[in-house]
DNA sequence: GTAATAGTGTCTTTCAGACAGTATGAC
DNA sequence: GTCATACTGTCTGAAAGACACTATTAC
C-alpha cells in the first residue's frame, strides 16, 4: 500500500436529555462512542454520520457540528507502515426521548464518566479528592509544579478561583496527565472510562456544548415540540452541570423572544399547573446568531 | 488499493497583519492556500503543520487550531474508486513581519479575495451591486424566494437587518449558490478567485477568526513584543473590518488587565508619541478563558 | 498658532444578578 | 388551611456605548 494513505472513521458524541439527566449514546456496554468507517456511499462526511445516526436512533437529529479530528499513528496488525487512523468527531443533539435505544445503542448519563463535572448539588465531594491527588502529582515534579499548580486551580476552581464549567476537556486532560484516571494506566481511576480516547472526544463534546449553549439556542434541539420553562431550564442545567436561577432564566428567554405559548398547559404538575411553550425556530433562524455581541463597540 | 483508504491533506489558513492590512500566505501566485500532505513523519496533525509553516515563513506560529475537516471524493488520475481526499484546515496566527515571503509562498491582503468584507470605511460600494444580484437570484425561484430573501437580508444586512461581520462563510455561500463568485462557473465574479475550494477555507478562517477576536485575546499573537494602543486597535479592525471606538477600546483592554507599560515610548509619531505596552501573556493564561461569560445567572 | 495623535473623564442606557413577592393548583 | 410549583415586580451594580474634553509632539 502506497504511504499518504490513511483509514478514516466517523464518531459521533450524540446528545440527549431525558428527566433531567443528559444522556451521550454509546455502544459496547457503555465502553465506546459509536463509530463507523467512512464509506464510498457516503456522499459527504455530515451526510454519512447523519445517515448513520438516524439509522441508529431513529430519530432526527436536530443539529450536528463538526466537534475535532484526531490522527494517530496505524495499529494493529493490518496497518501498513505510515498509515494512520484519522478520526473526525461530530457533535450531535437528538430531542428527548423514552426509547432505550437498541441492543447494540444505548443511552448512558454522562456523569457516569464525569461525576465531578456535576455540579448542581454544590461542589461533588470527589473534587476535593482529584484536587488534593492533583497537588500531590505537582509537587513530584519541582521543576514544573507551579506551571501545575496554576493548572490545577484554574481548571479546577480551587484557591479563590472560580469553577468554571466549561473547562472539561482541561480537568480531563489533568487528570490523564496526573494518572488519575483509568485510561492513563491507573487501574482505579475516577469516573467509568471509555475505549481509547473515547472518553477524551466526550470531554471534548460535553465543552463544545457547554459553550455553544450560552451564545447559540442550541438548546431547542435537545426539547421536545412543547415544553414547560421549568423543563427548559433543567435541560439548560443538566447539560452545563449547574443550578440556573430561574426568574433570571426566564427574562433572558423571553427578551429574546425565542419562544412562545402554545396556549396549552402542562398536565404533570404537582403544583400548579405550569404553560407549555414552543420554539420560535422561524423567527431564530432570521435574526439567528444575535447572541454574538462583541463587547467592543463601533464607532 | 482497498476501499476506505483515502489520502490527507492540511491547509493553513496563516494570518499576520501588516500596517493595518489583514495577510493570508498564499502559494502560486495567491491562487492557492498552502498545503501539503500529512507525512508519515509527522508526529501529529498539529506538529506536521507547525513544523511546515514555521519551515515556510521563519516565525513562530504564536497560535494554530483546527478550523474544518472536509471530505472530497477523490479525483484525478491516480484516484482509486471509493477513494477520497481528506483536508484537514488550520488556522495559524502569527506576529506582523516585514520580511515579503519566499518566491514560493507570498502574503496577500485577505480583503483582494473578500473586497466587500472590509467596513472600515462605511458600506463596500460593492455591496449594492452584490445585493441587487442576489434579489434577481432569489427572484428566478418562486418557491425558494422568501426564504433566499431572508438569508441574504440576514448575510449582508439589508433591510434594516444589522451588518454581521461574523457572517463571511454565508455571505460566500450565499454568493456561490448565487453564481457570483468564479468558484461557481462565473466568469466575472466578484473578488479574486482562488483554486478548488481555498476560497471557502479562507472565509471559514475569517469567520473564526472575528468570532474569536472577541471572546479570546487572540490578536496579542498577531503583534510584535511591544506595540502602541492605537496600533493593537488597527490591528482588531482590520481583522473586523470595522472601526472601534477609542476610548472605548481602551478601556476594555485595561479593565481585563491585558497588557503592561514597557516604560518606553514609541519613536515613530506625528503626534504626541505614544506609551508602548507588552502583552500580559502569564496573568492571561492564569485567569485566561475568563471571557467566557455565562449570560445565565446562577443560583 | 495648526495638524495630528495620545490619552482622560463622565453621563446614559442596558442588563445581569439578586431578592421578594403574588398566583394557582393538589391535598 | 399547608405545600408545591408557577409566575411577576423591582432594586442594584457593573459594564457597554456615546460624547466631550485635555495633553504632547511636529511643523
Amino acid at each position: 500500500m502506497p504511504t499518504g494513505f490513511n483509514q478514516a472513521e466517523l464518531i459521533a458524541v450524540l446528545v440527549a436529555v431525558t428527566a433531567g439527566s443528559p444522556r451521550v449514546m454509546t455502544i459496547e456496554l457503555g465502553g465506546s462512542l459509536p463509530s463507523g468507517n467512512l464509506e464510498s456511499g457516503h456522499h459527504s462526511l455530515q451526510a454519512g454520520l447523519r445517515a448513520w445516526v438516524e439509522d441508529q436512533t431513529h430519530h432526527p437529529v436536530g443539529y450536528l457540528e463538526q466537534l475535532y479530528t484526531f490522527a494517530d499513528h496505524g495499529r494493529g496488525p493490518d496497518a501498513a507502515p505510515g498509515a494512520r487512523r484519522i478520526s473526525i468527531s461530530y457533535l450531535g443533539l437528538v430531542h428527548e426521548q423514552s426509547s432505550a435505544g437498541t441492543a447494540r445503542a444505548e443511552w448512558q448519563d454522562w456523569y457516569d464518566y464525569f461525576p465531578w463535572e456535576d455540579y448542581r448539588d454544590g461542589r461533588a465531594g470527589m473534587l476535593d479528592q482529584i484536587v488534593t491527588r492533583l497537588n500531590d502529582w505537582a509537587a513530584t515534579a519541582p521543576a514544573l509544579c507551579d506551571e501545575r499548580l496554576r493548572r490545577v486551580q484554574y481548571a479546577f476552581g480551587t484557591n479563590g478561583a472560580e469553577w468554571n464549567e466549561d473547562l472539561v476537556l482541561q480537568r480531563y486532560e489533568l487528570m490523564y496527565e496526573a494518572g488519575l484516571v483509568a485510561e492513563s494506566g491507573q487501574p482505579q481511576g475516577f469516573g467509568r472510562p471509555m475505549m481509547a480516547d473515547h472518553r477524551r472526544i466526550l470531554a471534548t463534546g460535553i465543552a463544545r456544548l457547554r459553550a455553544k449553549i450560552k451564545y447559540q439556542p442550541v438548546m431547542f434541539e435537545l426539547m421536545p415540540d412543547s415544553f414547560t420553562l421549568l423543563h427548559l431550564q433543567q435541560t439548560v442545567e443538566a447539560i452545563a452541570g449547574l443550578r440556573l436561577h430561574k426568574s433570571n432564566f426566564r427574562r433572558q428567554i423571553d427578551q429574546h423572544a425565542l419562544i412562545e405559548e402554545t396556549g396549552e398547559m402542562s398536565q404533570e404538575s404537582r403544583g400548579r399547573p405550569a404553560k407549555l411553550f414552543r420554539y420560535r425556530r422561524e423567527v431564530v433562524e432570521a435574526r439567528a446568531l444575535a447572541g454574538s455581541r462583541l463587547p467592543i463597540s463601533r464607532d
